[in-house]
DNA sequence: GCGATCAGCT
DNA sequence: CACAGCTGATCGC
């Protein structure tokens, strides 16, 4: 929740996201969405008195923002007070203070957040310099990079403070499978159960009043089912949301709220009152869509897990996770950085810890140190892993920063041992240069972040033993819970890496849930594949199975669907979406702006960037072959698609889609189609020719 | 009666 | 747990 006080230190007469107590007296409002936590005293007497004796005062927000805002009639008096900004369209505004006649000019560009329908972060230009407010966002790796309105030309723009959604600044949610994972989950789920017959039913129990109807949406246009909800005439000028939820509620899917909804559902009974339909009983599970207990859990989990008989949550997030966080940061490279909010347990001096070396303000009080072969070991960490899904977005060496030419990094590469003073882009990109010519250097800045960072990858990469073509793990770390054979020739026998990190690339290819501590195994239970409050009604440890008492359950038929249920993996995503981007080109990749731009015409910019439903179809059918395939040829077991029948009088799908423990889950490696497991005797000639500098040149067998 | 704050709840 | 709320109790105006 925000707990930013509404104002920037630079430009102290607005007030953002904040209408109270100092902010009563501001010179321009500005809203970023329509969240409670937001919009703290908006609709506060003294505020609205102070409207009525003004004609100069203005609320600032996205056209979506203004919609929902003045649906709610305890804001109506705003709308005259209210101008809606077009997104990505840099506005002037006038500051101007109506006692003293004192004004002020200002530049402001709404940018697409992602957080829910209409949020946007703002981007202030004026004397004082730029100023960045996130508002609450989610963004993908790489898409700030992608934001015109944050470059001047190739470089990103000079900013000198950013005031950051922290929500997730913590490494414990360093990953958080993406929007579309989530979203496949939780299809397969609804679909699997929808499917069953008419009375089967899914409520959606969604607490926030926005941000959800991306899901709405999507469930509604790939199973052509609407959403019931509550009310909709928040929607009535949004199209694209207005045709996907009903008022009616006949219908298979629910996402409508009642003051005592669980009190309902356990009465099996809708929030909106429905409990059976002809006369039959409606056989109703809920899905709970939240993120927090997938930053809390302690073992590997899919994105949907059931935690009782009816009952099932899924990862769904529209904050950014650590590593966007960092992405989005690193990016932007700012001087100042500024936590809105205070992740659960957290302080503000562990999050500027954790951010702060991401900024200038920090990097510059740091001694320049030279280091040659700085770039080589990008390359080397290239050649190992390309497993991270937003790698798709680097088309070079260096991440996305695709405003920044090849030519400008060379020149701006290892050999640069000082930074630039007048910093715009270009400081980003050399302290990055510098950053990883610095990386076995014990004083090192990113020194406890890297060796995080490295246990992590470690403590990930390990267990995989047949891995022998991943060296991510070369650092030679030991992992603490996981000593390999002793018997099998270890890498860093041959190879002495001191601590070699991979550094800021690679810290995003294997990430943890395990935190900085890292005294958590993720692996600790090789089959631990469900979280500890999974109720399985079955035995199997490596199965999925939707079952259904009685003469509801899968036939042949069952087992094709079945095959839908499989939940894609963020690598085997990974491999897919390659493929489809390889096909098609850059077509697959949303432009958040083109996305934005877009959605001015149509009044919907709730649009998430990054979202592509088109692109999504594609992905699932590339996957369906791509791992058809793979089981052909390396012949492995198709044991997590295994239907197993339930005996027992388990209503609920068991969708918690397990895997075993060598092709599963959200955080782990593929297998290569065709990998085998090397002998010792054989991996000790391989590290021994690699030591020796020969090439391993792979012959088939 | 209304708003602010807080505990409790999901 | 609570991302983002809601409800109810209490207190002050």
């Amino acid at each position: 929740m925000s707990r930013f006080g509404g104002r920037l230190r630079e430009y102290p007469a607005l007030s953002i996201d904040r209408f109270d107590r100092d902010n009563l007296r501001a010179r321009a409002y500005f809203l970023s969405h329509c969240h409670k936590d937001h919009m703290k005293g908006l609709r506060a007497s003294a505020l609205k008195r102070r409207l009525e004796g003004s004609l100069k005062v203005k609320l600032y927000c996205s056209p979506v923002t203004k919609e929902l805002l003045l649906t709610n009639w305890k804001y109506k008096f705003w709308e005259n007070h209210i101008v809606a900004l077009e997104v990505e369209t840099p506005t002037q505004i006038s500051l101007v203070d109506e006692t003293s006649g004192e004004k002020e000019d200002i530049e402001v560009t709404l940018l697409p957040a992602g957080h829910c329908p209409g949020s946007v972060m703002f981007l202030f230009q004026g004397e004082n310099g730029t100023v960045l407010y996130t508002g609450d966002f989610r963004l993908a790796k790489g898409e700030a990079a992608r934001m015109e309105l944050l470059h001047s030309g190739t470089r990103v723009k000079d900013i000198q403070s950013v005031y950051l959604d922290t929500t997730f600044c913590d490494p414990k949610f360093y990953h958080i499978p993406s929007r579309e994972e989530c979203l496949n989950g939780i299809l397969e789920l609804v679909r699997s159960w929808t499917s069953l017959s008419r009375y089967h039913v899914v409520w959606l129990n969604c607490k926030a009043a926005y941000g959800y109807e991306y899901l709405f949406i999507n469930l509604s246009e790939e199973l052509g089912i609407k959403v019931h909800v509550n009310k909709l005439d928040m929607f009535r000028n949004m199209p694209e949301i207005l045709c996907h939820v009903t008022t009616d509620r006949h219908t298979q899917i629910h996402a409508c709220r009642h003051p005592r909804d669980d009190d309902c559902f356990r009465g099996n009974r809708l929030p909106c009152g429905m409990t059976c339909q002809n006369g039959t009983p409606l056989r109703i599970i809920s899905i709970k869509p939240s993120t927090m207990w997938f930053g809390e859990r302690i073992k590997k989990t899919n994105v949907i897990v059931r935690t009782g008989e009816s009952t099932y949550r899924a990862c769904f997030s529209f904050h950014s996770s650590f590593s966007e966080i960092k992405d989005f940061l690193r990016h932007i490279c700012p001087v100042n950085v500024y936590p809105n909010v205070l992740p659960v347990g957290g302080t503000e001096d562990k999050v500027m810890e954790l951010l702060q070396p991401l900024c200038r303000s920090y990097r510059r009080n740091q001694e320049p140190r030279y280091k040659p072969l700085g770039t080589l070991k990008r390359v080397h960490k290239r050649d190992l892993s390309d497993t991270d899904e937003d790698d798709l977005f680097d088309t070079e060496l260096t991440s996305a920063r695709p405003k920044i030419s090849k030519q400008q990094r060379e020149e701006s590469g290892p050999s640069e041992t000082t930074q630039p003073e007048n910093a715009e882009g270009n400081v980003k990109e050399s302290t990055d240069s510098y950053k990883e010519s610095n990386d076995d250097d014990d004083d090192d800045d990113d020194d406890e972040e890297d060796k995080e960072d490295t246990e992590k990858n470690t403590a990930q990469v390990l267990p995989q033993e047949s891995d022998a073509t991943s060296t991510a793990n070369c650092n030679g770390v030991p992992g603490d819970q996981q000593e390999p054979k002793a018997d099998v020739p270890r890498w860093d026998t041959f190879f002495k890496c001191d601590r070699l990190d991979e550094s800021s690339e690679n810290e995003d290819n294997f990430p943890s849930s395990a935190g900085a501590g890292g005294s958590q195994s993720l692996f600790s239970d090789s089959d631990g594949v469900s979280d500890s409050t999974h109720i399985s009604s079955q035995n199997s440890s490596q199965s999925t199975h939707i079952s259904e008492q009685g003469s509801q359950g899968w036939g042949s038929q069952g087992w094709d669907s079945q095959m839908d249920t499989v939940l894609i993996t963020s690598q085997e995503r990974n491999a897919a979406e390659f493929s489809c981007f390889s096909r098609t080109g850059s077509r697959m990749i949303p432009v958040p702006h083109e996305a934005a731009k877009e959605s001015q015409a149509d009044n919907s910019s709730w649009k998430a960037p990054g979202q592509n439903r088109s692109g999504a179809s594609d992905v699932i059918c590339d996957l369906k072959s791509k791992d058809l395939e793979k089981e052909a040829e390396a012949g492995t077991a198709h044991v997590q698609e295994v239907l197993v029948e339930t005996p027992d009088a388990s209503r609920a799908p068991d969708l918690e889609l397990k895997r075993d423990s060598q092709s599963s889950s959200d955080f782990e490696i593929p297998l290569t189609p065709d990998a085998e497991l090397p002998q010792p005797d054989k991996l000790y000639c391989l590290y021994k020719k690699l030591a020796a500098g020969e090439s391993i040149v792979r012959k088939p067998s």
